[in-house]
DNA sequence: AAACGTATGTCACTAAGTGACACGAGTCAA
DNA sequence: TTGACTCGTGTCACTTAGTGACATACGTTT
């Protein structure tokens, strides 16, 4: 049996990425995305609701990795211990690489591409969903909870921030980063945003 | 010479808001808001960048009227005197206590209506830039420091929760809700978000 | 009164997005 | 093998979202 394959949607997301930086959105129409994806127009409008929202999927899986990473965060590691672990340089496959890219050049336009920057926050608000369920699950609540809503949003929010401070830095002054720098931020980001000791290891 | 009258998209937000809550976004179209408004629907399109963005500045001056009204929040004076302060029950106009049923209304349909929740999201980035303003005039710092970014956008987010909650709350619960409640969680949440010192008097 | 900026309406147009139906590829059961 | 069933996709006609270009009206300034 073969290994479950990619998502197709991401694959038009890369391309929708692309057309949106090469030409900017206003520009780039859906029969060209789905030129481009060598698809008909009609199944990229089955795919998603609005030609913006397609490079959802990109920010998933790129810029929001570590949101959707906290998923598997086991209770007994901290933070730092965890996204060091779990996120490594050398097991970057190319096409992570070429996505991160991607996802941070779309992260920097955003503030020239309000159509983009509804896209970015609908993907944060799906992260912040998950974000939530690991927060409860650290702190032995509800995910209805008022105080675990309030703590995920806010480490949502931090990584939000994180990566668009990031994003600027990298594209605009052209600065550069190693991932462990990266993870360094992000977790520290999380520390300071918790309204809940969400952060050190947890009683199982 | 008149006082500046209100904001013309405001009139036209509020009929877009009521026939999203009649019969959904997706079957009211540009033409019904725009003749639910008496304009064309050439003004329609030059107020809004889409239908949905058509509630926006109702969102403004309602639900995030506690985030724009800090512009104005003194250095001298803690977040709870302040709020308690400016917001007062007693100068409620009419036409305010029926935006802010509106829209606690609106807010409580975003888990069935996502093309508002875009809109919902960016009027809050919107409300955040001025919150990072505040932050920053609090703080001495400037309104690129990080940590004054980090710390505004988490004030914005414990401010949307709360919205959140207390619209699910009186909608889907029916609670009720008195204004100096609302101002109490208001204030106990950005307190609780707050990384930064901003919440007491600050050196002048 | 003339000249100006700004806001709106009219109308023709492009592009976003949907509904209905047909087609082909992969199960699965007999 | 066959037939029924699902699932994803393409085709095409259609509606609605949204724009460009131009005309008109109103209040200000001079």
């Amino acid at each position: 049996m073969p290994a479950d394959r990619e998502d197709p949607r991401l694959t038009v997301s890369r391309h929708a990425a692309e057309l949106f930086l090469a030409r900017g959105v206003a520009a780039t129409s859906g029969d060209d995305i789905a030129a481009a994806a060598g698809l008909s127009k009609r199944t990229v409008w089955r795919y998603f609701r609005s030609k913006e929202s397609a490079v959802e999927p990109l920010f998933a899986v790129s810029s929001l990795r570590f949101a959707n990473q906290l998923s598997e965060w086991p209770l007994d590691v901290s933070i730092e211990t965890y996204l060091h672990a779990v996120v490594r340089p050398q097991d970057q496959t190319p096409r992570e690489i070429a996505d991160d890219i991607l996802a941070v050049r779309l992260v920097a336009l955003l503030p020239k591409e309000p159509a983009l920057r509804s896209a970015w926050l609908m993907s944060c608000h799906a992260a912040e969903e998950t974000i939530i369920e690991v927060v409860a699950r650290r702190t032995r609540r509800w995910t209805t909870d008022f105080d675990v809503r309030l703590c995920g949003a806010a480490v949502m929010t931090a990584l939000r921030i994180v990566d668009e401070d990031i994003a600027t830095a990298a594209i605009t002054d052209r600065r550069e980063f190693t991932l462990p720098e990266v993870i360094d931020r992000m977790a520290e980001a999380i520390r300071t945003a918790s309204t809940l000791p969400i952060c050190d290891p947890v009683a199982p």
